[in-house]
DNA sequence: CCAACGACATACGCTACAGT
DNA sequence: ACTGTAGCGTATGTCGTTGG
């Protein structure tokens, strides 16, 4: 509805659907556990391809992979705090109407649940967390209820700022597409939107331009031994012009003397 | 071993803006 | 006008690295 309105600024819901399933690829990049020199630097370089990947997206806003990361702490932060007044509404709290969590934040919370986990031992027992975290988020592991009900138990400071997590809108990014499921309902089948068919056709897209990429540059190896070639050729032509050049020289060097010879001979017989 | 440092994440406050 | 939320700026916390 105000979609034009707000491209410029907010983070439209393909951004959001997309920085997701990134992150379910490198889960410890989304968890920000890459703190050692070299995974700094792949950090580093995981949000500069992010951030392009989601500046060519249609909609939507434009940011920095800085930018990026930054929207990514808050959404993590924000979804923490929804998830936690969740939590306390199920326990009986009287809060104020809390929205689900849509399919994207559930998809998010999956991801990040080992994370949390991992946060909550930290807490309880202040040293390292034994719990591993999952390389890849796969279909398997996805047990959004468990990681909603371990993540709430990490949340004993009191969180005084209410965000509620969820627009109103139809456009901004954490509700578009209406896609609340029923928080009970723990079999809803977003299993299979973990990878969804628009990022399949994505990634198809990226293999058939990869596939492009390296014929142009097979091409460009076959001109380029050609030159080569001809340049190895015309070096050897030229080493002959410079053979003939050189014996050429030789001769008109022998005529020479000859013809001073001569010269000097017929001064001695005037 | 430990303090200093740097890089990054998180938390919080503020502003802008959309909806009512 | 009021309210709620997204996004941004910045202070603070956390963790890994480094040098003495």
């Amino acid at each position: 509805m105000s979609e034009i309105k707000s491209q410029s600024r907010l983070v439209c819901y393909e951004q959001v659907k997309y920085i997701i399933d990134f992150m379910a690829q490198h889960v410890d990049f989304a968890s920000g556990n890459l703190r050692s020199l070299e995974a700094r630097h792949t950090s580093k370089r995981l949000w500069e391809e992010l951030a392009r990947m989601l500046n060519n997206c249609r909609g939507g806003t434009r940011k920095t992979s800085d930018g990026w990361s930054k929207y990514w702490s808050d959404f993590k932060n924000k979804l923490k705090k929804k998830v936690w007044l969740l939590k306390r509404k199920k326990a009986g709290s009287s809060l104020k109407s809390i929205r689900p969590l849509t399919i994207l934040e559930k998809r998010a919370l999956a991801i990040l649940g080992p994370y949390y986990e991992k946060i909550k031992c930290r807490k309880r027992y202040n040293k390292p967390a034994s719990i591993e975290l999952h390389p890849e988020v796969k279909l398997e592991s996805f047990h959004e209820t468990i990681h909603v009900d371990s993540f709430s138990k990490t949340q004993n400071e009191s969180n005084d700022r209410l965000s509620g997590g969820d627009d109103q809108s139809n456009d901004s990014a954490e509700s578009s597409g209406g896609e609340y499921i029923n928080e009970n309902d723990s079999n809803t089948p977003d299993r299979q939107n973990i990878y969804p068919q628009w990022l399949i056709e994505v990634e198809k897209k990226r293999a058939d331009a990869e596939l492009i990429r390296a014929k142009a540059e097979e091409r460009r190896a076959l001109v380029s031994a050609k030159n080569a070639e001809a340049a190895l050729l015309q070096a050897e032509a030229l080493k002959r012009l410079a053979d003939a050049a050189s014996t050429q020289a030789e001769a008109i060097m022998r005529i020479a003397n000859v013809l001073e010879t001569r010269g000097q001979r017929d001064m001695l017989a005037l």
